[in-house]
DNA sequence: CAGCATCCTCGTGGATACTG
DNA sequence: CAGTATCCACGAGGATGCTG
């Protein structure tokens, strides 16, 4: 896979030129998009069809009014999902996934559903570690 | 990313809604993980096979010695990747998949395979949105 | 209704120095 | 070699008030 625009690093490089190694890595651009807070939350509940910016908020519930604006509105920058003004009074906008953003929601299933089989695991792996720190006593 | 590790109600919410609830969405625990900085990068890593620290923070190039154990740390305790210490002098530590991290592997590939397939239409949506502001005049 | 503007907290992660 | 320990800059994200 490509993590890096070339093959990975086997030297160190000079500082400045090892960022842009992350910063060029395809996957990036994904991650720390649906990697933030409110993201995949959002297109969850835009994969059943258009909502408006009221419903969406009394539906994620404890998402601020900032970051449901700011989040959706890098999701349209990133043409995932297409924002729609009707130009009523009072004025209504509702959001919808573009194709691009539906094409998205499939590998995201794959996620979703590893998450759904293994969380139990990760949980407990977590329990577990938490217990029995890597410097217990023997 | 600060996503909440306990229960969130802060107002009540219409039914359906509360499984939208990050405290109670699996996928939480998953994209909380890989969504950080290096994990992806850590784990890709080693999906070939198990590497030492140093060669970890060689390969990776631009990841400081903290952030490197701390991401292999949570890692371990997430039950994703395995640490062994063999008791040499200097002592000499690798790191390799567990079963589960190799598992989560599976939909990682598809979430990279959208990205190496998308990223260029992402990026192109990106300058187009740059270019013309929503704010735009008519 | 669907935002924008402002202030502020706090977690992430970088830089640096030290150690078994 | 493989870490710890500290300090610190930055930005995500929460709270609140205002507006077309």
């Amino acid at each position: 896979m490509r993590l890096a625009d070339g093959p990975v690093r086997l030297q160190p490089m000079p500082p400045g030129a090892d960022a842009m190694l992350i910063a060029k890595c395809p996957v990036r651009d994904v991650l720390d998009r649906i990697g933030d807070k409110w993201s995949v939350l959002i297109l969850k509940n835009l994969e059943e069809g258009p909502r408006r910016f009221g419903v969406l908020k009394r539906m994620i519930g404890d998402i601020s009014q900032r970051m449901l604006t700011q989040t959706l509105r890098d999701l349209q920058r990133d043409g995932l999902i297409q924002r729609t003004v009707y130009p009523t009074v009072p004025p209504s906008v509702d959001y919808r996934l573009t194709k691009l953003g539906q094409s998205l929601m499939d590998p995201l299933e794959y996620l979703v559903q590893w998450s759904d089989r293994n969380h139990q695991k990760v949980r407990k792996a977590r329990q577990s570690f938490d217990r029995t720190p890597p410097g217990a006593p023997a």
